[in-house]
Order: C-alpha cells, then sequence, then structure tokens
DNA sequence: TAACGCTGTAACCTTTCTGCAACCGCCGCT
DNA sequence: AGCGGCGGTTGCAGAAAGGTTACAGCGTTA
C-alpha cells in the first residue's frame, strides 16, 4: 500500500511515517504543498495523508485540486482545529476522512487502512445487446449514448425480452410475467407498450416480431 | 438504525425504547418471544436488543432460532445474572454481545452502536456522492462549501440513499429503515421529508423520482 | 413560560402512467 | 380485386403517484 504523508512539521512527520512503515506501508514523505502536487501527479498512491496547514500550497487547495485532478488517491485530511466550521470545511473540499490533531496512531492507522480498502464501488450487473443497456438497479436504460426515459411497465417488458437472450417470448408471457391478474386477459396493454417501447428505442429496429408466436430481441 | 427492542417488562422497556429514540434509533418493541420472532422474520434490524428472560419464546430459544435462521441482525442480550457462566452461554448461543442487568443506559447505547457498525463495515467513514458528503459519525453534510441543516429523518434518509450507490431505493424500503412501526404504514412522511431533502440540498437537483418504484441519487 | 425546531397529517395541486378504443396498414386467401 | 385477420399506432381520459405547503402536536430550550 502507498501512502503520501503532507506534514511540514519535521518531527511529527518522521514520526508517523516511521509508525506507517511499521505497518507495513510505503511512505513517501513531502513537506510542503507544491511537492504534495508534484508527487501525487507523478505516481500513485491508495492514501494521501494531507495536513491541512501547510507552506507553499495550502491543504485545502491541494486537495480541490487533487480532487479536480480526477486523482485515484483517497484523501486523509488532517485538520488542526476542532470547531464545526473547520469539519464543514474540510468536507466541502472533497476529502474522504479528516482526522483532527491531536490524534491517536492507531487510529490514523486504522483510517488508512479503512481507505484503502476502500474498492470502487462494484458495478451492478447490466443486461446489455448491441448498443442497449439495462441497469436494473439503477434503473437506468440507454441506446448507444442516448439515455432512455422509460415507464415503469415498459422498463420490465424491455428486461424480460433481454434476459431471454434473443429468444422468442410469447405474447402470454410477457402479459403473466410483467402485468397481474387484476387486468382484462384480452387486453392490448402488451402490443401498445411494444409500441411505446420501439418508438422509444429509435432505429435501428430492435424488437422483431415473430408472427403468432411473440416477440424478440435483434441483434 | 432500526432496533428491535424484546422486553417484557412494560415499563423498563418504554423507558429504553425513549431513550433509543432520543438517540435516534427507530425502535419496535415487542413483549414476548413469539412477537421477536415474527418481527425479526418481517423486517430487517440492524441490532436486536433481548431479554433473555421473556414469556412465550425464551430467550436463549428466541437467539438460537434467529441464528439458525440466518439473520442479518446482531444480537445484544440483556442477562440477569452476571455470572461468567451466564456469559458463556449467551455467548454460546450465537449472541454477538451481552450486558447483565441492571445496565447503565449509556453503556447500552455505546454497544449498539458498535453492534450496527460491524453489521455494516463496508460504510465508509464519509459518504460522497458528487459534491455532497455525509460524514455519518459527526452529522455533518455539505453540499460543495456549504453546509447543510438536516434534521435527524432527513440525514438518515439522505444517508440511505447515498449507501445505496445510485441504485434505486423504494419509498417502502425507505419506510422500513428509517421510520419504526409506530407511524401510520400509509404515511406521507416519506414524500414530505424528501420534499423538504430536496429543498435543503439546492439546485442541480440529486434526487431522482422513479415512478412507482423509488428515488435513487443522481449521478 | 414563550419560542423554537422537528415531524407527521391533511389538503390541494401537478405530473405521469397506462389501458382503451378507434383507426391504419399489411398480407394472404378466395 | 375484395375481404378478413393480425399487428401497429395514437389521442384520450381516468387513476394513481408524487410534490408542496400550512398547520398542529410535542418535546426541548432559553
Amino acid at each position: 500500500m502507498r501512502v503520501l504523508l503532507v506534514e511540514d512539521h519535521a518531527k511529527l512527520a518522521v514520526t508517523v511515517a516511521t509508525g506507517l512503515r511499521r505497518e507495513g506501508m510505503a511512505v513517501d514523505v513531502v513537506f510542503d504543498g507544491h511537492d504534495a502536487l508534484a508527487h501525487a501527479a507523478a505516481a500513485s498512491y491508495d492514501v494521501v495523508v494531507l495536513d491541512r496547514d501547510i507552506p507553499g500550497v495550502h491543504g485545502d487547495e491541494v486537495c480541490r485540486r487533487l480532487v479536480a485532478g480526477g486523482s485515484e488517491s483517497r484523501i486523509l485530511m488532517l485538520t488542526a482545529a476542532r470547531s464545526v466550521a473547520s469539519r464543514v470545511e474540510g468536507l466541502g473540499l472533497g476529502a474522504d476522512d479528516y482526522l483532527p490533531k491531536p490524534f491517536d496512531f492507531s487510529e490514523l492507522v486504522a483510517r488508512i487502512r479503512a481507505l484503502a480498502r476502500r474498492s470502487r464501488p462494484a458495478l451492478p450487473p447490466i443486461l446489455a445487446h448491441g448498443d442497449l443497456r439495462l441497469d436494473s438497479a439503477r434503473r437506468i436504460a440507454t441506446r448507444g449514448q442516448r439515455p432512455l426515459d422509460l415507464s415503469p411497465k415498459e422498463f420490465a417488458v424491455l428486461e424480460l425480452l433481454l434476459s431471454a437472450q434473443g429468444a422468442v417470448v410469447s405474447q402470454e408471457e410477457i402479459f403473466e410475467r410483467v402485468w397481474d391478474e387484476s387486468l382484462d386477459p384480452f387486453s392490448q396493454a402488451v402490443k401498445t407498450t411494444i409500441s411505446r417501447l420501439r418508438a422509444k428505442l429509435g432505429e435501428p429496429s430492435l424488437i422483431e416480431t415473430v408472427a403468432k408466436s411473440g416477440y424478440r430481441m435483434l441483434g
């Protein structure tokens, strides 16, 4: 695990760095904001431990630039003040965690570990078919780059068709699996919904009608 | 945080429940073992606070069945005896912690919190989503640089939405996880709270409504 | 005690969804 | 060619869902 420690008080910096190394982390130390930015740009750290009050570029500014620059590193801010106001500021800058000084060393270690462990959120399973994508958990559908604004019923029907992987799905099955019994079995709801779906999906057409049997995804 | 309190001593139950609610927890109370099992099966609690000596099904048995049933909840046993032997028994049944009566209220709160934390180890110290940040431990929320003044309920709902990482969260689930049973199930509390949250979060809008299925964080 | 903040209720308004029904067009059969 | 069946399309209206706001009860605070 790689850690960048940004701390201008030499003595504290050495103490902390040594302690972290003893915990098995690879620690680089810099003393001011400029070096911090330079190092962060040059190497990829899992966690940047950033004292707020440092020479050169102020910690807040370093934090802001790291975030703005799309850094992959997690930022743990060390704040001297413990007032609510300063906490709020810390949060607003985009840090991932913060720790008021003075802090307990074991707590610092625990927090660094927690940040490093935090992996990028696992991507939800996505149904894809050609350039069409359905994210069921988020209820988002896209065709190519274009987001599709689907109603719940439309989404459900499309989800069903996609999960059939190109096999034909009969109207009856669609009806049974998307609607409940309260609806007239001779209802035209399915064909209406398919029609609206086609309109929203756009060209080239993705839903094929198989005469007298049902529908299936093309592609 | 949702807590199920199983305690047949009415007066004590009310006192404890009130105290826990004041700490911001959603507390359901039942007085015997049967109800305890029924409730635990029906809803998902973070922590079950279980008096050992209760009518119906004995506390030990409730505990055993919860564990056997693969419950996600953490179990905190309240035991009358304070002997080491009873402690061993309690833990042997699968409880996650135990507390001998009489106990200090603040200790109960601390233990519940500790258990809840353990059940959700993945929650990062600071929940972030775009320029929105929540520090759950300190109950501070900011949007960009601006601090948000959220009420407890608003905070809880926002926390839930954030932790869903953009997935859709149904109104029902929000209701179950933020409110307790004392509230009418047809209550409009959720939509009211969402509305107030939106107003406080400001523009651009961050909470999206997904028709007939719930809400999700945008972005 | 007065003032305040939090929260649920209710009333009212707006938006969205969705089934229906009428109409259209294609195709095959007589 | 004419007809009938099947499927597609679309305007419409009722219903349901969601949003907003004022207000009241309650507990806490000054």
